[in-house]
DNA sequence: ATTTCATTGTAAACGCTGTGTAAAGTAACG
DNA sequence: CGTTACTTTACACAGCGTTTACAATGAAAT
């Protein structure tokens, strides 16, 4: 049985790009564009979290999160903010939010911290949680470990900056599927980020680099006009479909 | 139980192009050719899916989608707009647009971006299954991963270029009917793309030598006056009981 | 049959676009 | 300040798509 997610935000370009990751991660998800639906929303239905724009038609999110914990309602919240703005942050946290994202983020980011947040609040519930974003992933030599921001290959650890990583991390969450160069962009440098289209080249040169230690097993392709994607060997064997 | 389709596009060529393809796709297509009777039915009527041109006569593509969302009305709507006005797009998305489209556009690829987008506002999980996925085509000894950008033919992989791969997409998506040049022009290069009449064949013959590893299983045969069509031969030699 | 014309097959050439990558420039961090 | 990480720029190159030209095939007409 899948979590249950509301999302409150009313810019729709974003509401709707946070409702399709999470969908895609398994949670059952429930926008809202409104402060005052929203809210009620929220003390109507029982969810397992809440991420909650500050900025908001209707109702601000101060006044959300202060009138839900007023009622009593503790369900988790992560408050998205703007990216100077400390001082709301701080007063989001003593409101009773649980985590909070500067505009603008990655949605692997985002991801991480619903995880994070679903995880600490229920105790461990691994079975509970979909593709937990943060446990470890698994592919052939190449094992990734997101919460120690650790890569094995072959059993001995390479070293990886940050970009990389995270760029590494996303595409091997949908191995052999090519991932246009917009999807990456999306995940790792945030939704709304603007900048030069050959970025994401760059990142994946180094990465190959790096990764070629054990080229046979672990490569990225191109797809031209496309984008990449991580191409898996395993072992010797042939295809074993099943 | 079909899912239903409105299209408000008023050039008729493009109109009727689009009403065929999504009608073969399975789709019930209502279209319109007017921004006010447009904006009037998607008022009226439920549907799954509003396609949406934003240079119409009567009322402009804007005006019904903020119309639209304004009174409330959700339907996910895919833009087409030109090529080169990014700042339409960004505000058909900022009014609520689900996707969108720039022309020309090939009809495969419109036909993909209709069906992520009912996939996704249905909240169907997209899972990133290593061999099995639902989006994959399997014709005998043919196998087409769209999302991954592979075919495999007979279990072992061969490698196309971006064109070939659309024009043998487009075929194996109707097995052994028979389509025009103009059908695959269409659909891989655009509605209104000008070129040369030879184009398609050349990608033909190309792509028949890349086949022709397993010539009794899959071919492409001509049509002389007509077109090409795509030949699958099951049977012999596997595990087809019947 | 033989000729004639239209259609299709395909190799080769050309030009363009997308991609790899080094290196310079810029920002963040301590 | 110095270091590290990241982004942008620039340039070279490889791959791809289209066109062209000519060969081969098929159909229709005589």
């Amino acid at each position: 049985m899948s979590q249950r997610l509301l999302v409150i935000e009313d810019e729709p370009t974003l509401a709707r790009l946070l409702s399709y990751n999470l969908t895609q991660e398994g949670y059952e998800v429930t926008t809202s564009d409104h402060g005052t639906t929203g809210f009620e929303r929220a003390v109507q239905e029982p969810f397992d979290l809440i991420v909650l724009d500050l900025m908001l038609p209707g109702m601000n999110g101060f006044d959300i999160l202060g009138k839900l914990r007023g009622k009593g309602i503790a369900t988790p919240v992560i408050i998205l903010t703007a990216k100077n703005a400390e001082e709301e942050v701080v007063q989001g946290l003593k409101l009773g939010a649980d985590d909070y994202i500067t505009k603008p983020f990655g949605v692997s980011e985002l991801l991480a911290r619903v995880a994070t947040v679903l995880r600490r609040v229920s105790g461990v519930k691994e079975e509970a949680a979909p593709q937990t974003s943060d446990s470890a992933i698994r592919l052939g030599k190449l094992e990734i470990f997101p919460e120690k921001y650790e890569v094995l290959l072959g059993g001995t650890s390479i070293s990886l900056r940050p970009k990389e990583f995270e760029v590494l991390l996303y595409l091997a969450r949908k191995p052999g599927v090519v991932l246009t160069r917009d999807d990456l962009m999306n995940a790792v440098w945030g939704f709304d980020y603007i900048g030069g289209q050959r970025t994401v080249d760059v990142h994946v040169s180094s990465l190959r680099k790096k990764l070629e230690l054990e080229p046979e097993s672990v490569h990225i392709d191109s797809i031209r006009g496309v984008g990449y994607k991580l191409v898996i060997n395993k072992g010797s064997a042939h295809h074993q479909p099943q």
